[in-house]
DNA sequence: GTCTATACCCGGATAGAC
DNA sequence: GTCTATCCGGGTATAGAC
């Protein structure tokens, strides 16, 4: 007990390069499956010991969402839920293929209550919507258009389509996730709502 | 030819056999993973006994997913891509986690170009979003509300955010597959027309 | 507190017998 | 066409070196 420091205060170093050496793996790694033991040789270590500064190949992945999370956070606004950063990541994302996949892969693993991304996942998604519906309640009264997208917003019926598409699989990863999540009806909704705007805008 | 030679044909009893024990296995183990020899003791066979017939596991549940495609179809409208058939079998859906776990899992291990999956999701995006927005082309100008839904549709600002994140979620799993899709325009857009949804009725 | 070495197990794949 | 046997790769648990 020479040198006291935190006690996480070492490890965390150790656990960042790991965290940057799997999202760099990720990244890289367009189509192929990524091991632990690949993750490893980048840093110079045995899957062992990557394994132990978090106990399993999930509990990793899981902490490299997390990681991903916060950079985008510290990159692109502190709001995190703010509507323009949101399409900020978005934009962001469009460039990273391999980790754009990472998170789709976990996203769907987590839906078991067992898996170690189970929890954040579900967070994540309850604070996001709670942001999201703060600011949009927020901005129903503005006149200010305020998010201001600079290429043309196409509304049509191919974009119609798409965002139905997109809607009912991402409302099912949500449904895993919190089962009182009503699909059908939530995406009557939006049908409703998109044929008015189609209606009105063209 | 009555007779259909090839491998699609000569053992297709024992193959639909091993995607109804596969879906049986999927519907019933909730979120827990299934293993090949989980769906070859439901057939009494060993897994290599299965494998024959599909080559791999990722083929066998690509087959899984188009039987249950077909049976989608059969069971809701012939028309796959009605707009009323798509609000059944999300319905039905609702009903089976593991299956829904099951798309989501293998949509997103599609994204590899490799994947025997890949061009069934492709083709299935594809013509689901020309089929769809044909559907929505031919309702325009119609005075009938063509989907009724049956309950109360809530249009609010949690409604919003559920669809917006589900929208997000979903166009990238359209874009790994699709990469001339622009996430961040289309989103935009959604953005936009769900404010006026919200600012006109409330 | 960190890491290596090792051994173990499970699951998918493959070869060859029947 | 299906089985048995086997291989291999990946994730995991443990012991012990530093």
């Amino acid at each position: 007990m020479s040198t006291p420091r935190g006690p996480y205060a070492k490890t965390s170093l150790k656990r960042q390069k790991i965290i940057e050496a799997a999202l760099a793996a990720y990244a890289e790694a367009g189509s192929r499956k990524v091991s632990v033991r690949d993750i490893a040789q980048r840093v110079g270590m045995t899957d062992a010991g990557v394994l132990h500064h978090f106990g399993s190949r999930e509990a990793l992945l899981t902490a490299v969402l997390e990681a991903r999370d916060a950079a985008a956070r510290a990159a692109f606004g502190e709001t995190r839920d703010d509507l323009r950063a949101g399409l900020d990541i978005v934009t962001h994302n469009a460039s990273t293929p391999g980790l754009v996949k990472l998170f789709v892969d976990v996203a769907a693993a987590a839906a078991e209550p067992e898996h170690p991304a189970h929890g954040f996942f579900q967070d994540r998604y309850d604070t996001s919507r709670r942001n999201i519906a703060g600011q949009l309640a927020r901005h129903i009264d503005d006149s200010e258009e305020p998010v201001t997208p600079e290429p043309v917003t196409p509304v049509d019926q191919e974009w119609a389509a798409r965002i139905l598409l997109a809607a009912t699989d991402g409302l099912q990863l949500q449904w895993l996730l919190e089962p009182d999540i009503d699909m059908a009806q939530d995406l009557a909704a939006l049908y409703g709502v998109l044929m008015d705007a189609l209606r009105n805008r063209t």
